[in-house]
DNA sequence: GGTGTCGATAAGTAAAATCGATTGTATAAA
DNA sequence: TTTATACAATCGATTTTACTTATCGACACC
């Protein structure tokens, strides 16, 4: 049975007369709307185009099934307009707590998608830390966060959103900076910056190092940053380095990944982030909306969890 | 976009109004159904149905999308019913010839479906030599042939129509008929069954093991059959062997292969089988569809010809 | 607190669409 | 004739997608 995009390459050409505009038109390259169209031919028992005329015609029979086929575009075309005007009547207010190590990276990815396809939601989102979040959630004044898991907070459910791996930035005079791959027990907690206390960013950093220095102390530390973004600069135009999240990271030029950014060696450093509700909570579509919407706009190789390359580093 | 059969699973659920029972009435397994509902759902931006609902039923938004997904259905199932009715209206007769070694296997595979998508055409098959085919095909008494290749006849085309390996038939009680694979030096012209002259398919195996010994002379033979069926009867109750095309295989019980049936090493002796036509005889619809009904009728692996695996043999 | 029903998820496989490169073929030009 | 050129068909390889079996998890009913 023909599909609707073998019908459109069908369409193509009659509108067209010419296989090669044809398949431009569809974004498809000529041997693939060719192969579709003979397979269309050889279900139908008879062909659709005359080839040897120039330029192609269909032929009686062809002109007769081109017909149905537009009949049936149309209706395809008018259900697929029913839904987005379906979808766009999904409404109402919804009110989501971000981390700050999460907001600036990920808002841009699924905003634009999602405010077209749900127009009539109101989504206000709040830059909050973990534990602000988890008290509004409870309070029922935030309907949704999205901070790093798992936290195994009573009466909330986590819904895992991605993997998000932990990179080494780096200055240039560092030594390590010559390094292809970095390895945990490489880090030196005085050449560390970190984000100021509350962060749980912070603390899944610490946790990394101490862990593989066994001391469960975290040393002397020069300064406390407010924002990744503090952090970056402050290395750029110093000395020392850090650890930055993967969603932070590829945001970054090519040139700076290049000069700063480098890898760690298996098993990469990572933590998990999820959308986390009360059970009560799951508010019609809207949450599911959004969360489709989010892990759409996810870089697809963080959405799945690699137990064999990445350590989730656990929170708090 | 929802393709076709992506609405024909929800039209069933929304029938049935249970997942499992639905996605047998569509021949496919219920996690299919499930994931394909589920993808639908995640493209159009809501949910077609309310699964906690028993027994399931549609959405407010689900209902008006299934409406709309009916009418497509019908318009899809119109397009269909007219390919049907215009594949039904090719008409005309067709005099096509076919060598005596293949008729018998090649033509069940394929009349039967043939004569139900094209009952209009009046389609008259003659079982004939090669050289008694290329002389009708030149007095225009067939529209086609069917027969080894390639024979260069100048004014006729050759359109390749499959490859067919040959196998190996021998009597229970010859030496080689222990050997699990045959090679051609194995052969004996003493012992070999052949057809009577004239058979294109005797020419062949001549050739095959005369190119083997070098002399270009088949020796003493005890007898010349008039069939396949013929040699595969005398094999069976007295002794000796001879080479048997795959089609005549194919038609042999499991038991009957074990029994007599061996392979060829590899590269395998192997014929090309071709429609040969007159150039100006191309006519219209009705050879291209003979053309594809036969090779989609044949067993799949006979389509291709592995020049690595398979050596073709000479016609003539 | 089992137990059964039913849909969702996981992981692996098979089939299909697709692409870039190449080959054939018909027509026009030399 | 031969050569050029335009265009569709074919080839070989790759990626996507649909599909399968097996398993899980939520909910309802004893």
């Amino acid at each position: 049975m023909p599909s609707i995009s073998q019908l459109e390459y069908i369409a193509a050409v009659d509108k067209l007369r010419h296989f090669g505009k044809a398949a431009e038109l569809c974004h498809i390259s000529q041997p693939t709307l060719s192969m579709q169209i003979q397979k269309v031919e050889e279900e139908i028992g008879f062909l659709i185009f005359d080839r040897l005329k120039k330029p192609v015609v269909p032929t009686e029979k062809g002109i007769r099934f081109i017909e149905q086929a537009r009949v049936l575009l149309r209706e395809h075309q008018k259900l697929m307009d029913l839904s987005r005007s379906q979808s766009a009547q999904t409404s109402g207010e919804f009110r989501l707590g971000v981390i700050p190590t999460v907001t600036p990276y990920l808002l841009p990815l699924f905003i634009d998608q999602f405010s077209k396809k749900y127009p009539a939601v109101h989504l206000h989102v709040d830059e909050l830390k973990t534990s602000d979040i988890l008290a509004l959630l409870h309070e029922d004044k935030l309907d949704a966060g999205i901070m790093a898991t798992p936290l195994h907070e009573p009466g909330l459910t986590e819904k895992p959103l991605c993997y998000e791996p932990f990179y080494f930035y780096v200055a240039k005079n560092n030594p390590l900076h010559s390094r292809r791959r970095i390895r945990e027990d490489d880090l030196n907690g005085d050449e560390m910056w970190l984000l100021a206390d509350g962060h749980c960013f912070r603390n899944q950093v610490v946790r990394f190092c101490s862990l593989r220095r066994k001391d469960g102390v975290f040393p002397n530390v020069q300064f406390e940053g407010g924002s990744l973004e503090t952090l970056r600069n402050l290395i750029k135009k110093s000395q020392g380095y850090t650890l930055m999240p993967a969603l932070f990271v590829n945001t970054l030029s090519e040139a700076e990944r290049k000069e700063h950014i480098r890898e760690f060696e298996q098993p990469v450093p990572t933590r998990e982030l999820s959308v986390v509700y009360r059970r009560d909570q799951w508010k019609g579509d809207l949450l599911q909306a959004l969360f489709k919407s989010i892990v759409s706009s996810l870089p697809p190789n963080m959405i799945k969890h690699d137990t064999k390359r990445q350590s989730v580093i656990p929170v708090g």
